[in-house]
DNA sequence: GTTTAAATAATAATCATTATAAATTAGTTA
DNA sequence: TAACTAATTTATAATGATTATTATTTAAAC
């Protein structure tokens, strides 16, 4: 995908690509470093941001940012809800076919072409509640 | 609200209250900011942020971030979408009894007790579109 | 193997938010 | 009404996250 787009492949980008786009925790960009230094000890903070924005205009990962601002990636790009426990914090995702339905039925009312979404519900979890 | 939860009624927070809780602009805190130094020229940005933090714990205001991050309060509390135009930034509210149910269905197919949300759709406005 | 534009690393700069502490004040009480 | 006091505000410093800069390195093309 990076080729296609004219990018070039470089270690840096598989190994944050290896992590990222098969994560479902939503994880910060501090955890992505994190992880990232283990494999890949000398990478730089600012290959990690660069690297986390290029993959999100391309389309193959998801940037967005919780109520207080922290910014989390998400690799699943499919309409869907993220389930955000307000004690632990913890994310997870949501996917049925009345989430596609309930958003095509409201784009056509509003006669607006959705362009893309974020739905997060705040609950307690399993662990929490 | 304010005195029935022990805290002072200060001109700095009403004046913050006034725009903020009547405003259907999503505001950032810096367009707060200039907007109050109007009426009230030597508030500190310290005061807006720790009142727009209180108003939002004592529940008059919903604070939510968008996907670059960019803080904004709102002053709709109840659930509903928000439209935000990729193109222009503006954001206007979408109300409807569907979406009351449909959050409701989802709860009770997942068994968890919702406790807030935040719906962004992104969309291209009328005029941008 | 050379070439070159793109990418990386290290670091500095910027911006948004929070912490600190002295001065002020809302609300209570005498 | 005046005095009191804890809460609030202000001004400013500190912090933390992100972006900009630039020299060095490297992927991909030739
Ligand atoms: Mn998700
Ligand atoms: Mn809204
Ligand atoms: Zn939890
Ligand atoms: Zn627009």
């Amino acid at each position: 995908m990076l080729r296609e787009k004219g990018f070039k492949v470089t270690p840096q980008r598989l190994a944050i690509c290896r992590f990222v786009l098969s994560s479902k925790e939503h994880p910060s960009v501090e955890k992505i470093y994190d992880k990232i230094q283990k494999v890949y000890p000398t990478i730089s903070l600012a290959t990690i941001y660069q690297t986390l924005h290029l993959l999100t205009k391309i389309g193959l990962l998801q940037e967005f940012a919780l109520c207080n601002g922290s910014l989390r990636y998400d690799s699943n790009i499919s309409p869907h809800l993220n389930l955000i426990c307000k004690n632990c914090g913890k994310i997870i995702d949501y996917e049925s076919e009345k989430i596609n339905m309930f958003l095509s039925e409201i784009a056509k009312e509003l006669e607006l072409s959705l362009v893309g979404q974020h739905l997060e519900l705040y609950v307690y979890c399993n662990q929490c509640k």
